[in-house]
DNA sequence: TTCAATACAATTTTT
DNA sequence: TTGTATTGAA
């Protein structure tokens, strides 16, 4: 098949731009991913190149597996050669390869934003630093920021004294997580930067490997990342960026757009090849978004046009509080699916910040039309995932203190603060790290040797304790399959008994830990050690961001800043006022420097040009905030919006405005105080989201699909369950209890072996069962993971 | 050590 | 208003 097929000129261009490096600046609704994946194939198919000499970057490993997917369709030849994915990924790949000449250990493990914050807490304390007065928080941010940017402890200086604090905790922060075996999300990058520009021999060798380099969404690199893709493409220079400056969203996470610009300087020979031609909104929409984004002034001007239609006027409305916005949004979205016979799927509800999430997803709920909420709480950052991941982390590796620190008294054994602290003091003495120290006591335990350690009775009994699980957890990791091991700790930390707390959290809790089972089972064929550490860095770097499904038939709630990438037919913008949208932060900011407000700006421009044919630009007169409700003024980029693009600019007077609010037509329940309707109208929302609780739980097949990703997903019916949206693996069956226990009733057990049964109690939909295992001590046991057989 | 009361702060989040 | 982190009593 011919891959530049079906190409406008400028995308014929950039794909057919071989050699050298290729700047491409690609307007929103380009085509700019087609781009990549037809440069790709035509590298491998027409240019004869190999895929393993190919490496292209993206920015999130979603985007990479789309375009592994999209690739295969185009050439089907075998594509598993090829370097596809982000930053982190292949940094993190080329680090455990080449640890040893950074004095690394390859089997360190990634510490996310929480471990990351965890630790300087911790340092903030051993120091000595008010926490009210420096919030970790902003320390973390002002660490990163400076790794960002390529700057380590050693080359920091403080811009002023009170930095001088923030110094000593970096400083320390490095050691320990150096000493943790650890490696933050961050130093995946500057440790490999560092690792090209020491190491000349290593830089040849991945230079040699990768001739040619293609890089996505280049507008949102960092200095690290910038410098990355320069070392990586000095010796053959073909190197193929794609951006757009208008679309950088991501400043205050390091990313600098003017690397777009530095790029040009750098690789003054560059090809620039603009996309302009956007297939994706209508001549309004792309109006819109010019006048919107055309007042910035630090930006390279384009001409972005469309073949599309003039199509509808954008529809502005504004509402007169929040529950009026999500009122109007929930009708008018029943009102174009009905008359325009669309799938809900082609709409989308975006926002400025997550609050603004709630009183909309009440509405919608009211007039059940099914939703998506988009990174909502992130499957991987759930507590209960965060605290079984800290089980393996530990037993992948026992210097990692976070983790070890995180899951000590989790459950619950009575160590605490000050149990902990004689435990690293007594480790530390031995010259061991806390984790070695407890194994090492659990070989002590083992000889009777205890008495020979300076811990007290209790402590003594209960640090002991947890040192021979510990340990026996660490052997185990040899012996079973991932999944078996996962099993097994759940088993002896007793950690979903924990979680049986009788909520209904607690339940749902015990499914997501549950879930973790569909990820394992993915793992299995590799040797336990492998596997383990696979699936560590794996769960470390994935994030499921919105594995969105195109074919439910449901709505999408995001805010701005996810919808990049994404496009839908029918586009509401909710929130449009002063100081959401854009944002209080950003105006306090832009008072000193108007870089923030530009950074606004872009992300309406990024929400406007996600509509294909419908916009709606709403606002409120009046808006509770924190509890306090307050007027507001109208957004000032709806001001930069020609209003002969627009419809439904009347603002009604406040006491029309009032007496819509309270309609007949919009409220059933009218007549009543303003406090009765709002107890009316949760209860109305309770009882629907009861409803979702029926159509989950309950009933044959045990589906759970809205558990398992980042969003929750509302109004399930029982007709229509959403199909899974976690593509990663296929789903197991999960054993069924078919069984019931009785005490006396001997089992046997694949890991225990054979018991007695002690006691069993029904607890939810499980059967929780005490067995006395012969040699091996009482468990408690979950009889659906358990399978326990009776003999 | 644990749990409940209280204080406090509050964007955006590709890794 | 809401969620989380810290503090103080049992």
């Amino acid at each position: 098949m011919d891959v530049l097929e079906g190409l406008n000129s400028a995308q014929r261009e950039a794909v057919q731009a071989v050699k050298g490096p290729v700047l491409v600046l690609a307007g929103p609704g380009s085509g700019k991913t087609r781009v990549l994946t037809h440069r790709i194939a035509h590298l491998i198919d027409d240019y004869g190149l190999r895929p393993y000499q190919i490496m292209a970057v993206t920015f999130t490993n979603k985007a990479a597996r789309e375009m592994v997917s999209r690739l295969e369709a185009l050439i089907g030849s075998d594509t598993s050669r090829l370097t596809i994915g982000t930053f982190h990924a292949i940094c993190a790949r080329i680090l455990r390869r080449e640890a040893e000449h950074l004095g690394l250990s390859s089997s360190f493990v990634i510490y996310d934003t929480d471990d990351q914050r965890r630790l300087i807490k911790r340092v903030m304390k051993d120091l000595d630093i008010d926490t009210k007065q420096y919030r970790p928080v902003r320390v973390h941010g002002a660490i990163s920021r400076a790794k960002n940017d390529l700057i380590t402890a050693e080359t920091y200086q403080p811009p002023s004294y009170l930095y001088e604090a923030i110094r000593r905790v970096f400083e320390r922060y490095d050691k320990l997580k150096f000493e943790n075996n650890a490696l933050d999300f961050d130093d995946l990058l500057l440790k490999t930067e560092e690792l090209f520009r020491m190491h000349e021999d290593v830089r040849q060798h991945y230079q040699g490997r990768y001739p040619y380099i293609l890089v996505d969404e280049f507008q949102d690199t960092n200095k690290a990342q910038y410098e990355l893709v320069r070392w990586l493409a000095a010796e053959h220079r073909n190197v193929f960026v794609v951006g757009d400056e208008d679309q950088s969203i991501y400043s205050w996470r390091g990313a600098d757009f003017r690397n777009v610009r530095r790029f040009q300087e750098d690789f003054s020979d560059a090809q620039v090849i603009l996309l302009e031609q956007n297939y994706r909104s209508s001549q309004t929409i792309l109006d819109a978004a010019q006048a919107v984004i055309s007042h910035n002034r630090q930006r390279t001007a384009k001409t972005l046009w469309t073949d599309n239609s003039q199509g509808a006027p954008i529809q502005m409305f504004e509402a007169y509080d929040e529950r009026e916005e999500a009122e109007y949004v929930a009708t008018e979205i029943m009102r174009v699916a009905q008359e325009s016979d669309r799938s809900l799927s082609e709409c989308a509800v975006m926002f400025r910040t997550n609050a603004q999430s709630r009183v909309l997803e009440d509405a919608l709920v009211r007039h059940g039309i099914q939703y998506r909420l988009v990174g909502a709480i992130r499957f991987y950052q759930r507590r209960e995932i965060k605290d079984v991941l800290a089980y393996l982390r530990l037993i992948h590796n026992p210097d990692d203190e976070i983790s070890l620190l995180r899951v000590i008294n989790v459950p619950t054994r009575g160590i605490g603060a000050k149990t902990v602290g004689q435990l690293q003091s007594w480790a530390a003495s031995l010259g061991l790290t806390p984790g070695h120290g407890l194994l090492h006591l659990s070989q002590m335990a083992k000889e009777n040797r205890l008495s020979e350690t300076p811990f007290k009775t209790r402590a003594r009994r209960l640090l002991s304790e947890f040192a021979v699980l510990y340990g026996k957890l660490a052997d185990a990791k040899h012996e079973h399959s991932l999944s078996e091991l996962l099993k097994f700790t759940l088993e002896e930390t007793g950690y979903l008994t924990h979680l049986r707390d009788g909520t209904e959290e607690g339940e749902e809790r015990i499914n997501n830990v549950r879930e973790l089972f569909s990820v394992t089972d993915g793992y299995n064929n590799y040797t336990p050690a492998v596997a383990l550490a696979r699936f560590l860095e794996d769960s470390a770097l994935y994030s499921e961001t919105d594995e969105i499904d195109q074919d439910a038939d449901a709505i999408t709630m995001l805010t701005l800043h996810s919808a990049k990438g994404l496009e839908f037919d029918t586009v509401f913008i909710v929130g449009m006022e002063e100081g959401i949208c854009p944002h209080s932060r950003a105006l306090e900011e832009s008072a000193r420097d108007g870089s923030a407000l530009e950074e606004e700006r872009r992300l309406v421009y990024v929400g406007i040009t996600r509509a294909k044919s419908q916009l709606y630009l709403i606002r409120t007169f009046r808006r509770t905030l924190y509890g306090a409700s307050e007027t507001r003024e109208p957004s000032q980029f709806l001001r930069d919006i020609p209003t002969g693009l627009t419809t439904g600019n009347k603002v009604r007077s406040a006491l029309a405005r009032r007496r819509t609010a309270a309609s007949p037509e919009r409220s059933p329940t009218s007549g009543l105080s303003g406090r009765d309707l709002t107890r009316q109208r949760r209860a109305i929302v309770q009882r629907a989201r009861e409803r979702r609780e029926v159509a989950r739980g309950g009933g044959g097949s045990r589906d759970s699909s809205e558990h398992r990703s980042t969003g929750r997903v509302g109004n399930l019916s029982e007709t229509k369950p959403l199909p899974s949206r976690r593509p990663v693996l296929p789903q197991k069956e999960r054993p069924v209890v078919t069984q019931s226990f009785e005490p006396g009733d001997s089992v046997t057990h694949h890991i225990f072996g054979v018991g007695t049964v002690v006691s069993s109690k029904i607890t939810g939909e499980d059967e929780e069962v005490t067995v006395a295992f012969e040699g091996r001590g009482v468990k408690r046991l979950m009889a659906s993971f358990a399978n326990l057989v009776k003999n």
